[in-house]
DNA sequence: CGTAGGGCCCTAC
DNA sequence: CGTAGGGCCCTAC
């Protein structure tokens, strides 16, 4: 299994409701700083109706980017119950995910 | 083969 | 708050 599948494989860990950070995801996969490599895994995402990578999210509590817009990404986020304000996750600590 | 460049970032100031 | 620099992996030369 390559690198971009075990991300994505890893991903599938994270439930509704809860969230992720890129810098998590890659501790996860045994990456060291590899922040960046997975936010470019998220953008090549083929499976954005399977992998829920708009569940990872900025270590500062940003939303972070997203391949489909960042209002998309926040509007899914609040759907599955995630409370956004100001551009920032309310109780990030509690909503962050321990793989 | 080697390497430059870039990416949905992170940390420290 | 903003910003600079860092660091990792992939891709395209």
């Amino acid at each position: 299994m390559n690198l971009e599948q075990r991300v994505y494989k890893k991903l599938l860990d994270v439930p509704k409701g809860q969230i992720t950070t890129y810098g998590e995801l890659a501790k996860a996969v045994g990456l060291k700083n590899g922040q960046r490599v997975i936010g470019k895994i998220m953008n090549n995402n083929p499976y954005p109706a399977i992998v829920p990578c708009h569940r990872v999210v900025m270590s500062t509590g940003k939303i972070g980017g997203y391949a489909y817009g960042e209002h998309i990404k926040t509007k899914m986020l609040s759907d599955e119950g995630i409370e956004i304000k100001n551009g920032k996750i309310s109780s990030f600590d509690k909503k962050l995910f321990r793989f």
